[in-house]
DNA sequence: TAAAGCACTTTCCTAAAGGAAAGCGATAGT
DNA sequence: ACTATCGCTTTCCTTTAGGAAAGTGCTTTA
């Protein structure tokens, strides 16, 4: 017999919500991946790519998105030696929730700017 | 002519997805937002539905999200009063958004439970 | 009459996020 | 020799998020 209890069980969905937030928090790791994802592979280009991210916050995010194995930071070996990151394919799997973001700041941005 | 830069720009979706990010940030709006959603509409009900979830943090954020229009707060006005919260047509288009975090949690988990 | 429920508020506190500024060791260009 | 660039690190500081616990005013139920 389950357990009685007087709210709606919504933990199947919050659980995993919760999960992928863990992954993506903050300001700026979707922002890093985004631009890692345009092309930006080197620290002072993802750096200059993004509006206010310091050095200091882009090599702790960095660090975090490569546990979570969503960057690869990759090293040149010629002289002189150069720093590149790239996407790993599992990044990719992270499109539709960007691209679900993208278009609900759009529409969002478009509904402000009309009605209020 | 446009300013030459050495880096890609990726503003046209690094900006839609921060300020969506904006509207939606910290643990507890998306999970509000489900619990609300699947049919939880009084105050304790929704704290008991989620897990951690104290009265101080839930209070701020049912108003967060009324201020974006995403909660509406009625005042049922019989003896007793009755307070029911319900989401805005306007928080559906949340889903997407919901959904992909979700999959990609789901997925998420799988991943680390089977590799590592 | 006492206890419990509802919808919160208040106070206090800690931890984490994040910004500003400077510096650093290596290399490269002038 | 000097300056600039790259990929960071370090220090210092402020802000914000969020947790713990208690309480409040009202009402209902036992």
């Amino acid at each position: 017999m389950a357990v009685k209890k007087g709210y709606n069980n919504c933990l199947d969905t919050v659980r995993p919500v919760r999960d992928t937030l863990e992954v993506i928090n903050g300001k700026w790791k979707l922002p890093i991946i985004i631009s890692v994802g345009i092309g930006n592979e080197r620290f002072t280009d993802i750096q200059d790519s993004i509006d206010g991210l310091t050095p200091k916050v882009l090599a702790k995010e960095l660090k975090d998105l490569e546990e979570h194995q969503l960057i690869k930071r990759i090293v040149i070996d010629d002289y002189p030696v150069k720093i590149s990151y790239k996407l790993t394919p599992y990044a990719d799997t992270l499109n539709p929730i960007i691209f679900a973001l993208k278009d609900w700041g759009i529409n969002h941005k478009r509904k402000i700017f009309n009605k209020e």
